[in-house]
DNA sequence: CCCCAGGTAGGCT
DNA sequence: AGCCTACATGGG
């Protein structure tokens, strides 16, 4: 395998599209800071960092706050052709096919805790919105765009805050996550195995079984994780159904048949079954 | 009026 | 351990 990137002057040029893909990336549902300009051009924001991502004709140039950061960030040292190349069922190889150019995001550890929380029961335009509004509030003004807010600024804000920011009934989950997170390390979680780090997230409040598993694999890198929601459940139901499961037991299940590789099946499944409704 | 959205907490058996 | 329901808010 050979890179598929190279940099030059703090730019990031993709010289191979193969397993890159804007759209693919920006909505597959992991990451809720992007704005799309048009077809060949996005704007992503990821902590107090942005990129300029641009289609050009030899693939994409990425012009960035930190070129460092965002090779890390769009995983480009993994070799997704082989990824995708150990999916062998009809189902997989379709949803494969289809966003041939998803990558796994390695995001902000906080900045998907507060994220996450906000995004259960609630849909993706409305979660965005709150994101930015929470972002333009209380993030620092980086000339041009707002990082995302650190926990210390984060803990000046009230459940009346978060409403305003449309959060909802979450406002107090929020509110109380950000208290416990003052006197909790969260670098420790980095060394522990998932079910381990999995326990410690659902101790906070608003993070159940679901949120977890997003947080450990968009924030932690974790891929033995299968997030279970509403879109996954119809995947279930439509294409692997063996009876009644919960969602807990579902998670399980396609973990159990995907093993190390389940984080990724579940994006490509994930985007394939919500883009075609 | 209903149901749904990347579900979870709290209360009940 | 499982099942039930309320939960803010906006859109179809």
């Amino acid at each position: 395998m050979s890179k598929i990137y190279r940099v030059e002057n703090n730019i990031i040029y993709i010289i191979d599209t193969t397993s890159f893909c804007i759209k693919h990336i920006c909505e597959c549902g992991q990451l809720f800071r992007f704005e799309r300009k048009n077809e060949h051009f996005y704007t992503i924001f990821s902590q107090n960092h942005y990129a300029n991502i641009k289609k050009v004709e030899s693939g994409y140039e990425i012009e960035c706050s930190d070129a460092e950061y965002f090779v890390k960030y769009f995983d480009l040292d993994c070799d997704y052709n082989f990824i995708k190349n150990s999916f062998k069922n009809s189902i997989m190889e379709k949803a494969v096919e289809y966003g041939y150019g998803i990558r796994i995001l390695k995001q902000d550890l906080f900045e998907m805790i507060i994220s996450f929380i906000i995004s259960a029961n609630n849909n993706i335009k409305r979660i965005q919105k709150t994101i930015n509004a929470i972002c333009s509030k209380c993030g620092k003004d980086m000339g041009g765009y707002y990082a995302f807010p650190t926990l210390k600024r984060l803990n000046e804000c009230d459940e009346d805050f978060f409403k305003s920011v449309g959060a909802g009934y979450r406002a107090s989950y929020l509110v109380d996550t950000i208290k416990k997170l003052n006197s909790y390390d969260l670098e420790k979680l980095k060394g522990l195995d998932t079910k381990s780090a999995r326990k410690e997230l659902m101790s906070f409040k608003g993070i159940g079984r679901k949120v977890a598993d997003c947080i450990l694999l968009f924030g932690l890198s974790r891929q033995d994780v299968f997030p279970v929601d509403t879109w996954i459940e119809k995947v279930y139901r439509d294409y692997f159904y063996e009876g009644e499961k919960s969602r807990e037991q579902i998670s399980e299940f396609l973990t159990s048949l995907y093993k190390g590789l389940s984080g990724y099946a579940q994006q490509y499944l994930f985007y394939y079954k919500r883009e075609l409704e």
